[in-house]
DNA sequence: AGCCTTTGACCAGCG
DNA sequence: TCGCTGGTCAAAGGC
């Protein structure tokens, strides 16, 4: 039912949003990085793609590439639920560091049960990761015109993609940016949460019409919802502080 | 046997 | 129209 709309709806990369997501973004401290990294030799079967990013969902990477903006490779991976679209960029420097993390859609499914990656995901989700983050800072952006902002008003909003951040984010080792639609002063200084019709009206409603209620859900809120929620205040504040780090 | 990662090639958008 | 860049595909290999 929801590939339907999906399917239908040429809004793939342009409806998502939401999910905000902190990646553990550290080095081979918490062997998840470990994995993610790690991994391409292969070290766990069972649980073979925990890597990037334990945000709970399964995740298969399908291509890499070397991007201009940035001296790390970026790595595209998709979300391997049967109907679900989700796509993530993910940046990470030499060491295994998570630099940034882009995600573009959401997720029209619950998080995969315990039993598996997610075990290593869960445990630790948000809760370590808003402490990773913080401590390594790697923050994560949502791609798509509506967004759920996470980030609040802190947040940097870069404008195309590679443009001039060189400096800066790359400096700091960390990105924070809402990747809403580039100049639309509007969002930023925005808040947080908070559905943002207003930017792509035209989205929303389409949403609205029909994604109400299987996209509904993945309207991010459920995604971190329900297992975060003090966390996420948390991580959002950590987030801020990296934005503000990262600003500075 | 199944799923994932890797990697080069291909394609589309943009200046 | 051409070249560049980002994103995706698909084959090959590994666990």
């Amino acid at each position: 039912a929801n590939c339907v709309n999906q399917q239908r709806c040429p809004v793939d990369m342009a409806t998502d949003q939401t999910l905000l997501s902190r990646e553990p973004t550290h080095h081979e401290d918490t062997g998840t990085d470990n994995l993610s990294e790690g991994n391409q030799k292969g070290s766990y079967p069972s649980v073979g793609m925990v890597k990037t990013s334990e945000d709970g969902y399964n995740w298969r990477k399908y291509g890499q590439k070397q991007v201009k903006g940035s001296e790390y490779p970026r790595s595209y991976y998709k979300c391997t639920h049967p109907n679900c679209q989700v796509k993530k960029k993910v940046e990470r420097s030499h060491d295994g560091q998570i630099t940034e993390i882009i995600y573009k859609g959401a997720h029209n499914h619950a998080k995969p049960q315990p039993n598996r990656r997610a075990a290593l995901g869960s445990t630790f989700s948000l809760d370590e990761m808003s402490e990773m983050g913080e401590g390594s800072g790697t923050c994560v952006k949502v791609e798509g015109g509506s967004v759920w902002t996470n980030i609040q008003s802190t947040t940097e909003i870069r404008h195309g993609s590679e443009g001039r951040t060189d400096g800066l984010e790359r400096t700091s080792s960390t990105s924070v940016i809402t990747d809403l639609s580039d100049p639309l002063s509007t969002t930023q200084g925005k808040s947080v949460g908070v559905f943002e019709s207003a930017e792509t009206p035209e989205l929303s409603s389409t949403l609205a019409s029909h994604d109400d209620e299987e996209d509904g859900a993945t309207q991010g809120s459920i995604l971190l919802g329900e297992d975060a929620d003090d966390e996420e205040s948390e991580s959002k504040r950590r987030k801020k502080e990296c934005c503000l780090i990262e600003t500075n």
